[in-house]
RNA sequence: GGUCCGAUGGCCGAGUGGCUAGGCUCAGCUCUGCAAAAGCUGCUACAGCGGUUCGAAUCCGCUUCGGACCUCCA
């Protein structure tokens, strides 16, 4: 494709990308709840849209990236018993809740920096915005669509169902959701089992609370996203996105919310959803237990895992699959990947000491990038784009074997695919190089380098023992030495 | 129970009507002092049954199996 083209979950159709205003792209997508480590699941989700953010950038755009920080929690899973999930942590560990708070989303942090996951140009908190969030609350309520009982206030999906379409992006209709919907504790206060909360009237055990127009308490679950992408993108913006699991509530809540709020009709351009990454065919989350955290899959200090792998050979396995499928979780997987990304950058290393020649068998450079463009064109298809460096991989390797032919200019110009695609829009960081640079790198090169030439003398001189002991040396501090035509050389991993 | 989605070779995973996906694994070969790397070749699959079509992994129907969601369980 020669133009960017994205599966709309809203009109379930792959559509041309055209910005509200070009060259600005705003986009908005729901970040972590901070009260417990982020999961390898987590990271796959805000790793799609790091790809989206790169190659919206790749192509030109000024996008403006807001992911939120949900610091306040919500219900409880286990107890339903109303208790605010951040609030009750806090209780556990004995905490101040910003203390739980700051904690997890340091950790969150550090987590995006160690898979190279770019920050967002706004990363907006929810109780940094509980002005806002009441202020929602009062227009909605004005407009008619929420009403207050007992300092609690609800939206009225029924009433708004009248003036509004309500379940286009999960398909799900007012009928069937009400046939459907469960009796839970606590509900007797709404009109409606499908409305939903804005804002809970907090009781005095509650540790996270605020003033409002209706009492002490916490906004609801949905209305923070509502509010600060409204706040920051405007009242439409471009995209969306999200895990798969959010789509239904907390997508469809918000956008009614939006519309109640402010009457656009569709304050969304493109809805974007993200696939879950799957243990042993089941969804990996934190309520089933089989969740990993990034430490455990990197030092492999895990019952479920055989060995560590490095966080970019995670990143390299998650873009293996397309964002919109799920993702199995395995060893056998992981270890293709790790294999299947040393191959990517042996290649890539090799690229860089390639001398220009001139032949028959010459790389058509040109369609190699093309491809690499129309492949992200296509819905963010990171699997096709792998696909595709790998065919760069076979001309280098074969240029490097001297039977491919590239030009200086062949050679610069797969040295620009490579950088553009493979580091700045897959976001694949040399790992390599990230740790010679940690310690006296040059140094070090200087004398591998000189092993590399002993090693060589030793072989014209058939001092096989030698040559062996030399490479025997240096495979056990993870240097591998590579024989090729013209010479030996030497990498790390 | 309702809604939606999926089922691809030894493994992972693209692909929506005819054209090689790709990676990993395994076997053989080339190169090499040996090995590694690299290259070449092979293992050529689309859950089952029916239908549409000149032609289907790709469209339709049914069956089997699996998954996600069903309003505060992200």
């Amino acid at each position: 494709m020669d133009a960017l083209h994205i599966a709309n979950s809203l009109t379930r159709q792959k559509e041309r990308f055209e910005p509200l205003n070009p060259p600005f792209v705003g986009m908005y997508v729901c970040g972590p709840t901070v009260y417990s480590n982020v999961h390898l699941g987590n990271v796959r989700t805000f790793l799609t849209f790091d790809i989206v953010y790169r190659y919206l950038q790749h192509l030109g755009f000024k996008v403006r990236y807001v992911r939120n920080i949900t610091d306040v929690g919500h219900l409880t899973g286990d107890t339903d018993d109303g208790e605010d999930k951040i609030g009750k942590k806090a209780r556990l560990e004995n905490l101040e809740p910003m203390e739980v708070v700051q904690q997890y989303t340091n950790d969150f942090h550090d987590v995006m920096n160690v898979f190279n996951i770019l920050r967002p140009s706004i990363e907006p908190t929810a109780t940094g915005h509980i002005v806002e969030q009441i202020e929602a609350i009062r227009q909605i309520v004005n407009n008619g669509y929420a009403y207050e009982v007992n300092g609690s206030v609800y939206f009225s999906v029924r009433t708004f169902s009248e003036d509004h379409p309500y379940g286009e992006l999960s398909g799900r209709k007012i009928d069937e959701l009400l046939n459907s919907t469960r009796e839970l504790d606590g509900q007797s206060e709404k009109r409606d089992p499908l409305d939903f909360a804005l804002w809970k009237a907090a009781d005095a055990s509650h540790l996270m609370q605020w003033p409002s127009p209706w009492g002490m308490g916490f906004p609801g679950w949905h209305l923070e996203c509502s509010v600060m992408s409204t706040k920051y993108l405007g009242e439409t913006f471009d995209i969306h996105g999200g895990g798969m699991d959010l789509k239904f509530p907390h997508h469809e809540c918000e956008i009614a919310q939006n519309v109640a709020c402010n009457g656009e009709s569709q304050p969304v351009k493109y809805w974007m959803h993200g696939n879950m990454l799957t243990v042993n065919g089941r969804k990996m989350a934190k309520s089933e237990g089989n969740g990993f955290t990034p430490e455990e899959l990197i030092t492999g200090n895990h019952k479920l895992l055989e060995q560590g792998y490095s966080p970019m050979t995670v990143r390299f396995f998650m873009l293996m699959g397309h964002y919109a499928s799920t993702l199995d979780f395995s060893n056998e997987a992981l270890q293709a990947a790790e294999k299947g990304l040393a191959k990517l950058e042996k290649a890539v290393e090799t690229l860089a000491t390639l001398e220009p020649s001139t032949g028959e068998t010459a790389y058509d450079v040109q369609a190699f990038a093309a491809k690499c463009s129309a492949a992200m064109n296509d819905d963010f298809n990171t699997p096709i784009l792998i696909a595709t460096l790998f065919d760069g991989v076979k001309a280098v390797n074969g240029a490097a074997a001297g039977r491919v032919s590239l030009s200086a200019e062949d050679i610069a110009s797969l040295q620009g695919t490579f950088q553009a695609f493979l580091r700045d829009v897959l976001g694949l960081a040399s790992e390599v190089s990230q740790t010679q640079s940690e310690g006296a790198g040059e140094e070090a090169g200087a004398l591998l380098d000189l092993l590399v030439d002993m090693r060589t003398d030793a072989k014209t001189n058939k001092d096989w023992g030698m040559a062996d002991k030399i490479r025997d040396v240096l495979a056990a501090q993870g240097i591998t030495i590579q024989d090729g035509k013209d010479g030996s050389s030497w990498s790390r991993g």
